[in-house]
DNA sequence: CCCTCCCATAAAAATAATTTATGACTTTCG
DNA sequence: CGAAAGTCATAAATTATTTTTATGGGAGGG
C-alpha cells in the first residue's frame, strides 16, 4: 500500500478525463474545474503514486505504463460504482431487495404458497420465510431477525404495527367416528367430560382453547393431555385419543377428506384474524413495503378454504 | 449516477471501517480519526445515497440491504487498487512491464533469438518486437513507437543515447564459383568490372558499399542494378547474376554453408557497430533499462557467429 | 518573428474536513 | 432506582485541502 489509501477519485478522474480528452485544459473544462486544478490533481497524483503517469514527450499526450495501470484500475471503479448506484436505485425502488418473514407454526399451511405467489408476482425481491413458534417469531422479529412476521394476536412486549391479513377460525376437532360428531349441538356438559389434547401452557391455541372450555363449563374442570406439537396432536385425535381445538387452518385438508369433523360446539368456531406485523420503530424497506402491500392485497384469498373474503385492516 | 460522482473514498472506507468495528468510536480511532468526523462521514454519505445505510435501531449496529450493497462495492475498490498498487510496485522495480524494440532489416537474423533469450531470463517484461527498415525504425522511434532501437549508426535527426553492442562486418558476397572467389586478393580493377546488386540510394548498405567502391576505385563508375531487400540480393547473387556487399550478418548462415564466398576485398570486411537506442529527452522505463542491461551484459553474443567479444560502450 | 494556445507554478480565496466542546441518550452497575 | 460510564450527534472553531485568479514560460502556427 503506497499510494492507495491516499489516492482520491477526483484525482483518478482527472487523471483519467485528461487522457480521453488529449489536454489539461479539455478536461478541466468538461469537469466544471480550472486548467490548474486538474493540473495539480495530476500533480499530486504522480507524487502518491511516485512515478510519472503521463509522457508529454513529442507533442501527444499518453499515459506511461503506470498510468494506464491507473486508468485500467479506474475503470473499475467507476463500474463498480455505477453497478452499485444502479442497484441501490433499485432498492430504494422496491424492485429489489430481500425480505425477512416469520410466520408461526399454524401458518406453515399456507406460507409456502403464498412466498410463491409472491415470488411469481416479485422476481426482483428475495423472501426469506421462517417458520417457528411464536416465541422464536417475537424474538427474532424484535432482535430484527426478521422484517416482518404473520401471527394471530399481536404481541404486546414489542411496540409494533399490526395489520389484519384475514379470518382465522379455531375448531374443536374429534374423529369422524366420535359419538359428539354429527350432533346438530354439543352441550357443555357432555363435552367437558372428553380429554382435551393440547399444546403446552403459553402457546396461544392452548389459551384461547381454556378460555372457551372455561366459559363453556363456568369454571368446570376438565382434563388435558399435553402434547408438543400440531401435527401430534391431529395425529393423535385422528387416533381416538381425544379431541383438540385447532386452528381450522391447520386441519383444513384433514376436514376436507373427512379424517376429521369440528364439533357443533356453541361458540365456535372461534373467530380471530392473521397479522402482518413490523416493529412501529422501523420504517420497511422499500421491498418491505411492496410485499405488505402484496399480501394486503390479496385480502386473506391466500387462507385455506377462502376465497377472498372482506377484512378491515388497521388492528 | 446519483451519488457516484460525489462519493469520496474516506466516506466510504469511514462507513466500512465502522461496520467492521461495529462501533462509530472503534472505527475513528483506527482511522486516526475522531469519532465525530466519522459520524459526519456517515451523515455525508446517507445524504449522497439518498438512504440510510446503518440501522441503529436495537443495540446492535448493522448494515441496510443499501449499505451492504456500498460495502461490497467498497471491497471491489479496496481490491482494485491494492492490485493496482501491487502492480504499479513491479513496473518501478522492473520487474513487470512492456518494452517495444524496433530493429532494422538486418538485424532480423539475430533479433528473434534475442528477444527469445530476454523472455527466458525475464518473464514478467513482455518485449515487443518491431522489424523495419531503417528509416520506419527512426520514426517509430522519433514518435514513441517503440521505447528501444537496435541499428547500425546512430540517427543524426533525433537526439539519441547509443550504445555499443557488438562488431557489425560488412562483406563482399559472390557465389561460391564466381571467378574472383578464392583469390588471394581481389584488384579494384577486377572488381569494379561486376554488377553490383544492392538496395536502393539511401540505405545504409548502399551509402556504405559506395563509399568502399568510390575509395577503392578513386572515383572509377560501376554498374549498380537496385533491388528491394536483402534477401532478394542474396538470391540474386547466388544465382550469378552479380556481387553485393551486405552485412555480414544477413549471410552468416549461407557462408558456412559454403552457398556464398565473401571476396578478399582489400579493407573489407568493413568493420561498422550495432547499437541500441534511445530517445535522449525520454528516461527509460525500468523495464527498458533491464532490457538494456541485458543486452549489454551479452557484450554482443547474440551477433551470429560471435562468441562474445570485447566492445567499448558509449557512442 | 510574432501571436496564440497550453500548461505549470504561486498566491489568494473558497471549500471541505476535522477537532474540540457539548448535550442527549443508552447501558451498566451499585 | 439512580448514578456513572460510554456512545453518538451536533455546533462552532480550526485546520487542510482544493480551487481559482494571476502570471510566466515554452511550443506550434501563421
Amino acid at each position: 500500500m503506497t499510494f492507495a489509501r491516499d489516492v482520491t477519485l477526483r484525482q483518478l478522474r482527472g487523471f483519467a478525463e485528461v487522457l480521453r480528452r488529449g489536454s489539461v485544459a479539455a478536461a478541466a473544462e468538461r469537469l466544471n474545474l480550472t486548467a490548474p486544478a486538474v493540473s495539480t490533481q495530476l500533480k499530486t497524483l504522480e507524487t502518491l503514486v511516485g512515478a510519472p503517469v503521463l509522457d508529454r514527450t513529442g507533442g501527444a499526450l499518453r499515459p506511461t505504463e503506470v498510468g494506464e495501470e491507473l486508468v485500467r484500475t479506474m475503470r473499475l471503479i467507476e463500474t463498480a460504482l455505477a453497478r452499485c448506484d444502479e442497484r441501490i436505485a433499485l432498492l430504494r425502488a422496491g424492485a429489489a431487495g430481500l425480505v425477512r418473514l416469520g410466520v408461526v407454526s399454524t401458518g406453515k399451511y399456507f406460507a409456502p404458497g403464498l412466498v410463491a405467489r409472491f415470488n411469481r408476482a416479485n422476481p426482483g425481491i428475495t423472501l426469506h420465510l421462517t417458520i417457528g413458534n411464536r416465541d422464536d417469531i417475537v424474538e427474532a422479529l424484535g432482535a430484527h431477525g426478521i422484517d416482518m412476521a404473520v401471527m394471530g394476536r399481536p404481541p404486546e412486549s414489542l411496540e409494533v404495527v399490526a395489520r389484519r391479513l384475514g379470518p382465522h377460525p379455531y375448531v374443536m376437532i374429534a374423529p369422524p367416528d366420535h359419538p359428539l360428531a354429527n350432533r346438530p349441538m354439543v352441550e357443555a356438559e357432555a363435552l367437558l367430560s372428553e380429554t382435551f389434547l393440547a399444546r403446552e401452557l403459553g402457546s396461544g391455541t392452548r389459551t384461547l382453547m381454556m378460555r372457551e372450555l372455561d366459559q363453556l363449563g363456568g369454571g368446570r374442570s376438565y382434563r388435558v393431555v399435553e402434547m408438543a406439537s400440531n401435527e401430534t396432536i391431529k395425529q393423535a385425535v385422528m387416533a381416538g385419543l381425544g379431541i383438540a381445538m385447532l386452528s381450522a387452518h391447520t386441519v383444513h385438508t384433514e376436514l376436507a377428506e373427512g379424517k376429521l369433523v369440528a364439533l357443533a360446539v356453541p361458540g365456535l368456531p372461534v373467530m380471530r384474524h392473521w397479522f402482518l406485523i413490523h416493529l412501529a420503530d422501523e420504517e420497511p424497506s422499500p421491498a418491505a413495503t411492496v410485499f405488505r402491500d402484496f399480501v394486503l392485497s390479496l385480502d386473506g384469498a391466500f387462507l385455506p378454504g377462502a376465497a377472498g373474503q372482506g377484512t378491515e385492516n388497521r388492528a
